[in-house]
DNA sequence: ATAATCTGAATGAATACTCATTCATTTTTT
DNA sequence: AAAAAATGAATGAGTATTCATTCAGATTAT
């Protein structure tokens, strides 16, 4: 019973374990209401603390909730550099590995992506939630063009670009996500696989074989 | 000045009248607001008409959104099928039509994909959204895929089925919209275009040719 | 060791404000 | 004159924010 450092009757906690449960219970009220309907109230019930916590930790919820998108872009962004880092030196793997990524249960759930979209319907009228977007999304662009690059250069593939190839399957993977949060039932893992498959191995054969 | 029927001056309208005028207002509101931050009173004035005309014209908020949301969605059908309807008989260049017309500045401007993600943003947590999104989805993903299996019934082409090709097409044009909404001075139609054409051209080579 | 003092995290009632909805009144049409 | 349409002030429910107060734990003094 030594070395437990956090007794859980703790009271008082610090300011970043705080900041960390209050976004955490902001994540799963805009999974569950929404983002118009979740009130500061919610977000402290769902933490388990009193109505004024979140002016105390944020001073505003407008704070709350961009430091809450930054918070999930970067949980996304850690998850993308490991997947990248695992895959080894190989750019056609690494590809493959990225976007099967994207499919990936544990990642992208419908509760994820209801956040996900929350924040991108607010996006115009928000110019700070868009800034974050792009910021992320030009990185995962300059390396995802990039694979693309090598890949191309490796197969001596004449008849795409790596920008084109890039948004193409950058813009799949998104596409599908929001086929999953509109079609829950029908939406199938293994189509969505078939469909990013039906790009790789048709537009660089020698380097995706076709299984069928 | 017998005949004319709808004078400037007119006071009152008829309901069909003012509930378009009314759905159009709220359009623009959604647009340049967001959906959170539109209000009755917003709509109202954006009309020109009075605090109450909502309420009195649709019973509430609700309905409004609601209402909107299906003029939104019929608008994008029309023009869907008048696409699919001026293409002519042949599938490949149907297909074709019907990406092209996503990438369209006429019908898809950023301030339209502002309103998409803003019923998207709310989908999880309003099932009425959700349907009816879904029952549109529906019907393109029947028709695209229709086509998609005459082209590959015609290629004899044995690298991909109808529903993946469906399914990567359509998830393509809905990730560009992103893509414009979050960086719309990078985003450039004809890195989109090309995108999509490597898609066609490399899966279904011999009704595609590339013009590279 | 014990008591006294301090600190700042946390509370939750009070405040100020926004906004959907209602409705008595006015205006327009028939 | 009666009916329909529209107005806009009033209502009241809901909610972000404030702040005086409480309290657990740390620090200092005895």
């Amino acid at each position: 019973m030594a070395t437990v450092a956090s007794a859980k009757s703790r009271r008082t906690a610090s300011r970043e374990t705080r900041r960390r449960q209050l976004i955490d219970a902001t994540l799963k009220c805009i999974a569950r209401k929404g983002m118009g309907n979740t009130t500061l109230g919610d977000v402290a019930r769902e933490a388990g603390l009193s109505q004024g916590i979140v002016n105390l930790h944020f001073e505003s919820k407008d704070n709350l909730l961009t430091e809450t998108l930054r918070t999930l872009a970067n949980e996304y962004r850690e998850q993308f550099d490991k997947t990248l880092e695992k895959s080894g030196p190989d750019p056609a793997g690494a590809l493959l590995a990225l976007v099967q990524m994207d499919l990936k249960p544990k990642l992208i759930d419908r509760q994820k992506l209801a956040i996900w979209f929350a924040f991108w319907g607010e996006v115009k009228s928000r110019p700070t939630y868009r800034k974050i977007c792009d910021e992320y999304d030009r990185y995962y662009d300059s390396v995802i063009t990039g694979l693309c690059a090598e890949v191309i250069a490796d197969g001596a593939y004449a008849n795409v670009t790596p920008e084109a190839a890039a948004e193409a399957l950058t813009s799949m993977t998104n596409g599908l996500w929001l086929s999953c949060l509109i079609s829950p039932r029908e939406w199938d893992r293994q189509v969505a696989m078939d469909a990013i498959m039906s790009y790789l191995s048709n537009v660089f054969p020698r380097h995706y074989e076709t299984t069928r």
